[in-house]
DNA sequence: AATGAATGAGCATTCATTCAT
DNA sequence: GATGAATGAATGCTCATTCAT
């Protein structure tokens, strides 16, 4: 990307700040002094990188949901069957507690203002336009399988997996405790693939 | 009780102006002046029923998941059978385009804040206690029925049921589109009935 | 008028402070804060009382116009002869160093700024018709006395006599010497006079 | 003077970008980059030729006026009879609405400043003297000529030559109508030739 | 109880200036 | 000579909060 002339490392190391310093204090509390601190760098710095404070967030949550999909594609590529892929999609995002509230506080950060703007919105778009793909390719190949259920439509299915790996996110990420993001994820892992799943015979 | 009787009027006549305001701009574009003003009372006597700015959210949030609860157990409470209950549960919660998105603009603010908060986070613990216990009552009642999966851990499911219909809602929102409510209810429900489904036998 | 609630006497107080503040320090160098001290009050107050910093200074032109206008009337109509209200007209622009100095600094502040913006001009426009129409019926008194050239277009003149007056103290001004304020005082009416004189025989 | 050679015409080529950022947005609004921009270098360049923004200022005015003094000189010097010259010279300074906007705009920016501050005024008064000079020799020469009426003091006329001048431009500049630029200056003219009539003999 | 004038801390932003390359 | 990245002081402005009436 030739975008940018001013040095794409700077760049990302004040993302980097801000991204530390919004998960540490929500986007209104957060300063651009706060920011530049936290990136050991002037308060001028930031605003010569970025336009304004907005345009910080903006590329912020553009950067971040960019390298959360990577990480979601290549975990699913590591992976051959569709339960397999699945569950390591599913994984590829409960990382560590550590990671996902820090994440996840920014990320609803953002989906608060996206709820009010468009052009936040937009960015969401894309995220959840991936996350969909990734979800509707595993469900196919699950099908054709022979693994997951046949009359599952995948365009609808598909963003009801976000909803579920999202809300038990959100849901642990309000207990408060580290503790029980296994058990969200188990959760969360098991509901997918009762969803999932194709008819069975009763035992009997 | 009756000392209060008219403070409590005006306090709620502030609150639903604030959840308004909030609504349009979020908390923190949301100024004491605005709330005054949409609530047709002046600046001083926001400051008169409530310690500060932030005590308004607190008390906000309080209400207004205490009235959605309200909403929820009346329209479960208006049917017999398991499945009408979840159905009437899920359908109680997708109001309206209008109303969804009024709440969940507001709702995502919360959860930012209660992501960094303890104070935050118990209020909204009430109201996921209460939207567990509609659900776990209503899973039960449909085990006992026959007609929902006997392996399922109650305990397990609750949570995954308002994550589906929370990540449901939030999903909608991010399209902004109010045409795409109802697919969007749809999908939900759907999922929920599919998690809930006991085993079946394979046509044949 | 009651075009304002707030309090008229306090508004005036900030446009003095203001006048006083950027008569000394020129528009650009002063500061809200700076205007805030001069008038003894707090940041806020000036805010409070004005939308912003420019809203200040265009208030404040429309004052100070006001008032000079004013002065002027009233000299003028303190004169019976079209001599001598012209004379009244002039010394009553020529008050003194100090006045003429400060009004001056001030003015001159305005006009670099009403020359690139036409909201400014119209306040500017509204003072200098005020001075053309007192010019103007002097000038007219003066011819129906047979005391000043008939030939004289009215329209033409009034704009000169206005020129030559803020031409002499803005020259009288850039010497920076106070002694030659009567100086330029005694030009200006000379010349105002010379301008206005009928023919006369030539002495033999 | 060979060692500057080079220098000097990036200094004049920066003086005038200078003067056509001032002349749109005024001494204030303007910023380094602008003027470095319009300049076609680099920020960094300003600085290793003005020790700072002022310094930028006080040499465009010096250049500035120095330029159009040189003008009035070689217009009144065109012509032999007193008449001709001080017409010259006065249409030597109504050059074109564009260019008096343009100049008139900067230079009222630059009297604001000189009346607080003695170095600007310095600038301004070697200008002020060099117009007074060539009023006054065109006065003496009148005189001789016995065009001009003899009775006229030079010392106190040259002054408000350029009063009449300076205020008619800066009062058609405040009517932002470039048709009216032709209108101001035979305002001028005329007030200045009667201004310098002789007594004349009353038709009888 | 209610008002709204007054306060001032805090913030985003701008920009002249410096300086390493 | 020339560049432009980096700095940080300074400013306009917002707004929660206080308090006299």
């Amino acid at each position: 990307m030739v975008r940018y002339k001013k040095s794409e490392e700077k760049r990302k190391q004040i993302l980097y700040a801000a991204f530390q310093a919004i998960a540490e204090q929500g986007y209104d509390a957060v300063t651009l002094q706060t920011i530049a601190d936290s990136a050991k760098v002037s308060k001028g710095v930031v605003h010569y990188y970025f336009d304004n404070k907005e345009a910080v967030l903006v590329e912020l949550l553009g950067w971040l949901t960019g390298k959360i999909y990577e990480k979601e594609t290549a975990a699913v590529n590591g992976q051959s069957r569709a339960v397999d892929k699945m569950a390591a999609y599913i994984d590829s995002v409960f990382v560590s507690p550590e990671k996902n509230r820090d994440f996840y506080r920014v990320y609803l950060d953002f989906l608060a203002r996206a709820s009010r703007s468009a052009s936040y919105r937009e960015i969401n778009s894309r995220f959840y336009d991936n996350c969909a793909r990734i979800s509707a390719e595993i469900v196919e190949l699950g099908q054709r399988e022979g693994m997951f259920d046949p009359r599952l439509s995948v365009q609808e299915t598909a963003p009801v997996i976000r909803s579920i790996i999202d809300g038990c996110l959100i849901q642990w990420l309000m207990t408060g405790q580290d503790e029980l993001h296994a058990v969200y994820r188990d959760a969360c892992r098991q509901s997918v693939m009762k969803l999932l799943a194709p008819e069975t015979v009763k035992k009997s």
